[in-house]
DNA sequence: TCGCAGGTGGTCG
DNA sequence: CGACCACCTGCG
């Protein structure tokens, strides 16, 4: 499947800045992962998109769709990019850096049970973590580009789960917080309802922060993580939470939540934990 | 060995 | 309310 004229995609941003936890660098420079229940292999090369999968059909109006819809292909990111590089020297330097990266529109289940699990935890273990929650509870897809695939627990699934049954997963005292929210996302007929991330055990502003940005598009949503709290202390002297809330509003506004990202990625590379990007 | 990691929930004052 | 603090686990 082939997407033409893509001006702004960069995988190393995208499936690396933190907003999704299951897809893998090829040596080819192309991503191997998983959205939901399909695998895929997506590389990207002079602005075009080629998604590749063991289900995936040519000419399938239908996957088509998805994957425009979960990469957002239809947003004009370097207008917004413009935007918010016209607010301050500083997310102008952001912004140049994070050309490429595209807010995912991920599956509201899975963003959620990943952010749970995402709570004063590492990258690392997050995705070693998840790995094992499919692994042991989710559905066997089968085997591509030599890893094996499996899809995340439906709430119907976890729900019914204990705490030892997850004991394997090392999930620690998050075990209980998916399981407590499987059963409230299950008595919902399985929907996850953004007026009541809040609700959901595991989840506070942090957590559902980042369900609100990266799985309901809410781009005016503004997560303030460690990382994120350090390199706005760092750039714009600011100090606590509730200050950088009100900045972040006040300086940019309904997109704050890609400035997030282009800050993320600007920390890591400032601080030298990325190779080299222009 | 001990602190820490992309916070949250519970408990005080 | 706002300020603590315990918390599974694995890595350095």
């Amino acid at each position: 499947m082939i997407f033409k004229g893509i001006e702004e995609f960069d995988g190393d941003l995208i499936f690396d800045c933190g907003q999704c936890f299951r897809w893998h660098l090829q040596g080819d420079g192309s991503y191997t992962g998983i959205a939901g229940d399909k695998v895929a292999n997506v590389k990207f090369e002079k602005g075009t998109l080629e998604i590749k999968g063991p289900c995936l059909r040519e000419g399938d109006l239908k996957e088509e769709a998805f994957w425009r819809n979960y990469f957002d292909l239809d947003r004009d990111y370097g207008a917004i990019r413009k935007a918010l590089k016209a607010k301050d020297p500083i997310m102008q330097k952001a912004a140049q850096c994070g050309k490429g990266i595209r807010i995912l529109r991920q599956d509201r289940w899975e963003t959620l049970v990943s952010f749970i699990i995402s709570a004063n935890n590492n990258i690392g273990r997050i995705k070693k973590n998840i790995e094992s929650l499919a692994r042991e509870r989710g559905r066997y897809l089968g085997e591509y580009m030599g890893r094996k695939f499996f899809t995340l627990p439906s709430p119907e699934v976890l729900k019914k789960c204990t705490e030892e049954d997850l004991a394997p997963c090392r999930l620690g005292y998050r075990s209980k917080y998916l399981i407590e929210t499987a059963k409230i996302v299950n008595d919902d007929n399985g929907r996850v309802i953004e007026e009541k991330l809040n609700d959901y055990c595991g989840v506070g502003p942090k957590v559902g922060h980042c369900i609100s940005l990266f799985a309901f598009s809410r781009f005016d949503s503004f997560p303030i993580d460690v990382w994120v709290k350090r390199i706005m202390e760092e750039l714009y002297g600011l100090k606590t939470k509730k200050e950088m809330e009100v900045f972040a509003e006040k300086a940019f506004g309904e997109n704050r939540g890609i400035a997030q990202q282009y800050l993320f990625y600007y920390m890591r590379y400032v601080h030298g934990t990325l190779g080299e990007k222009p």
